[in-house]
DNA sequence: CCGAACACGTGAAAC
DNA sequence: TGTTTCACGTGTTCG
């Protein structure tokens, strides 16, 4: 331990701290002996870039309730927690999307229908009538929380949803203005 | 106040608060005569309160190259831009996907949408996503007295219809079989 | 020994 | 008025 700065307390502090060696110090030549610090250029450009990192965050966050310092600092971290929440949720959305995909992937079982469909498998039946014609039947259970959107409005539909069809279905993987037509033949009946 | 204290802070300075200035006193044998600012208990306290928000700022941040107080506003200030790119990324996916249910959401006037609907012939809109996934999007109206019946019970629907395919959709006629696989693959991602 | 980082007490200014 | 926030200069510790 060096001893060094114990006359520096002595007189510094104790008749320092009432006297006037404030900021009007800060770099101009007071006649009187103030003995600046070593270290006080090094602290002034310390608190410097301090404060501006702290800036730099203030002007990142979008909601600021006070500009003090405190308050900035707790804006940023419930702006981080909302940025983490809703990053989980977007993911969270994706996912759902891509475990649909992948499921579709899997031949459907029945234990893995009634796991997912609860007690009632979809169920479908196509019958040939005459020609070119088919009478279609669908029931099916709208799942909680799936990406599925079915709004109905004054009897108007709106229904989005993704589906991946098996690699040779029906002769080929069908272009988007395949399926168009198809599922067209199928509204325009309805 | 407790003095509950962080490590952070190395104040051991205890419920004194009198003329018990820390080191300045023990090798300082001035005997008191220290005019405590009546801030002084405020100052201590704001500062704690500070150094919890900037450590819980550290704790909520994931990495923290430094412990240092500019450091941990930096990585946070990092921290926060990588959030910001991760959330914009995932909404751009998912606009990419779901854009038709986001104007969906969006178009709440009514008026507007049996308008629209009402005069707009059945849309569908078949989006290639990746591989063989799509992205289907439907929207039709049901027409009054059409033999189609949609009835809905306790979220389970059954759908009645025929549907006629043009001659060459899409390679040939496909059989029931086919069209129940498709149907089943569209239907379980609902 | 030097530089970086920090807590501290204090005066002043802001609300 | 008083309470709160801030910047400042300082001593001290650590690498």
């Amino acid at each position: 331990m060096d001893r060094v700065k114990t006359e520096f307390n002595d007189l510094c502090i104790t008749e320092g701290s009432k006297m006037d060696k404030r900021k009007n110090v800060d770099q101009n030549e007071d006649e009187g002996r103030k003995f600046i610090s070593k270290n006080l250029e090094a602290e002034r450009k310390r608190r410097k870039k301090l404060s501006d990192r702290q800036l730099e965050l203030c002007s990142l966050v979008l909601i600021i309730t006070n500009m003090t310092k405190a308050t900035i600092i707790t804006d940023a971290i419930t702006y981080i927690e909302e940025l983490k929440k809703t990053v989980e949720e977007l993911t969270d959305q994706l996912r759902q999307i891509k475990t649909t995909c992948a499921d579709e992937e899997k031949t459907n079982s029945e234990e893995e229908d009634i796991k997912k469909w609860g007690t009632m498998p979809p169920e479908v039946q196509v019958n040939h009538i005459t020609g070119t014609k088919q009478w279609i039947k669908i029931v099916f259970q709208k799942k909680r929380g799936s990406l599925t959107n079915v709004t109905t409005s004054r009897g108007a539909s709106l229904v989005t949803s993704s589906a991946e069809f098996a690699e040779n279905f029906p002769c080929e993987l069908p272009d988007a203005d395949q399926i168009k037509k198809f599922l067209l033949e199928i509204i325009k009946s309805f």
